[in-house]
RNA sequence: GGAGAGAUGGCCGAGUGGUCGAAGGCGCCUGAUUCGAAAUCAGGUGUAGGGGUGACUCUACCGGGGGUUCGAAUCCCUCUCUCUCCGCCA
């Protein structure tokens, strides 16, 4: 969320911003119902004033026994007014953060103008795309050849989107979470969270999936309202809402392995095989808490650590930075890590890394502060990655490391922790 | 699921319907003392939003929402959460 002072005081960069997003947001509706606000709030706070005045008088003349019905009466004819004023006022502010939070973040300078993914600007690539002596085969076909992914049985328990792992694919996925989480822990020094994977209304607002993108995300059915969370970012970043932390904790770096739950809703057609888009999928994330003027080195390194996974598992990859009219609703800048995947012959994303800068900051209350004297809590900025999506982590494996025979060389990094240096045929 | 107790400032913890934004303590900040530190002493220490160049001033906030009242941290209703006991359960 924007600060409203912040949009008055900036109307042509917040006009700019959106126009490079290709957003519709009404920016003339917030202007006024904030001016109205304001106006309101004044005559509300002179009447309060008054009556808080009058009351004090009629507690005083009590004191003395003196009679008060006359003062009483014309107290409870303000209180009256009052009444009235502090519902206006308070539905002025309600529409007004209603509005807010539809009203996407800043970008930062860095960010390419542009409208969709093509636009989107090559900062590096590591490793060459391997060379095959063969056709390279689709994740799914070697992993059902090898008995190791089926998605039919998926869509008897389930229906279209899903996966069940088997064998050594389940061992996989198991391996490279716990790969992944030790690297970030021990090498990286992030702190591991277990969090809930359901979360309140609240929760999925402070990060920014709501209220714009409801129909993505899955929700309960009981009278109780929860949403299954679509990423580790959601409960984690929240985990501080409307704290105020001491500035010498910062920066609070996290690492936490959840399932992810998305409705895909829109995406018709999309990577309708395999495993690349789920509604349900594994990913290790990382978040961190970081003072504002280093938000940008935090997101350098956080994506760095993004891409030592990659590195480590001998994967060819490439790092962009989103364009405008590309990076997400909360971010104001984000690169995204895309991997090699030779059955499509092009690399997809695997990793998104962003700096939130203070827009999830303000809308769950996180918060810092030092010790001096004066000072005031700001709000802290956020930044999250994913590090890294395990589901496709595993079709990069499978597709980049197949063997003409069908078998799959297990990554030396990894070979450890599945005890095994090769998928043979089932 | 049943019965009960509670929710107050960064933390602990008082609070009779009427200068209570809230005693006291801890923590923290500033100063004194010290070669320096500890200890001690003095003072200061919430958040958000209005107004004023400024000293300053006003409004709101004692889990959330609603009500009673001239006036609510304090009384009433309701919701949420936490804790204790019983039952059930991975």
């Amino acid at each position: 969320m924007l600060d409203v002072r912040f949009i008055v005081e900036n109307e042509a960069r917040v006009r700019q911003m959106l126009a490079d997003r290709n957003s519709d947001v009404d920016l003339d509706a917030i202007l006024t119902l904030h001016a109205r606000r304001k106006e309101i709030l004044r005559d509300v706070e002179r009447m309060k004033a008054e009556r808080n005045r009058a009351s004090r008088e009629i507690g005083r003349l009590k004191a003395q026994k003196l009679d008060t019905t006359e003062a009483q009466a014309a107290v409870r004819k303000l209180g009256d007014e009052i009444k009235q004023a502090d519902q206006v006022l308070a539905g002025l502010g309600v529409r007004l953060r209603e509005a807010l939070l539809l009203v996407p973040n800043m970008l930062q300078p860095a960010v390419p103008p542009g409208r969709d993914e093509t636009d989107n600007r090559m900062v590096r690539s590591y490793l060459e795309p391997p060379g095959f002596r063969f056709e390279p085969r689709p994740h799914w076909e070697i992993g059902e050849a090898l008995g190791i992914l089926d998605f039919g049985r998926a869509a008897k328990l389930s229906g279209a989107r899903f996966a069940v792992l088997k064998g050594a694919g389940a061992a996989l996925e198991r391996a490279l979470i716990s790969f992944m989480l030790d690297v970030h822990i021990n090498r990286h020094g992030y702190e591991e969270v277990l969090p809930p994977y359901l979360v309140t209304r609240e929760t999925m607002t402070g990060t920014g999936q709501l209220p714009k993108f409801e129909e993505d995300a899955f929700k309960t059915a009981g009278d109780r309202e929860l949403f299954l969370i679509p990423t580790a970012e959601v409960p984690v970043t929240n985990l501080y809402a409307a704290e105020i932390l001491d500035r010498d904790a910062l920066p609070i770096c996290h690492v936490a392995f959840t399932p992810c739950f998305r409705s895909e809703a829109g995406s018709y057609g999309k990577d309708v095989r395999g495993l690349i888009r789920l509604h349900q999928f594994h990913k290790v994330e990382l978040v961190k808490f970081v003072h504002p003027d280093s938000s940008n080195e935090e997101l350098e390194r956080l994506l760095e650590d993004a891409e030592e996974i990659l590195k480590m598992l001998e994967l060819p990859y490439r790092v962009v930075v989103l364009c405008s009219g590309d990076t997400g609703f909360s971010a104001a800048l984000t690169y995204d890590i895309e991997v090699w995947l030779p059955s499509q012959k092009t690399y997809r994303e695997i990793s998104s890394c962003s700096n939130f800068e203070d827009f999830q900051a303000r809308r769950a209350g996180i918060r810092f502060k030092g010790t001096g004297k004066k000072e005031k809590p700001r709000y802290v900025h956020t930044l999250n990655g994913s590090g890294l999506a395990v589901g496709r982590t595993l079709v990069a494996i499978l597709e980049n490391y197949q063997q003409e025979d069908g078998s799959v060389v297990i990554p030396r990094a990894l070979r450890p922790y599945l005890g095994m240096d090769r998928i043979g045929p089932a």
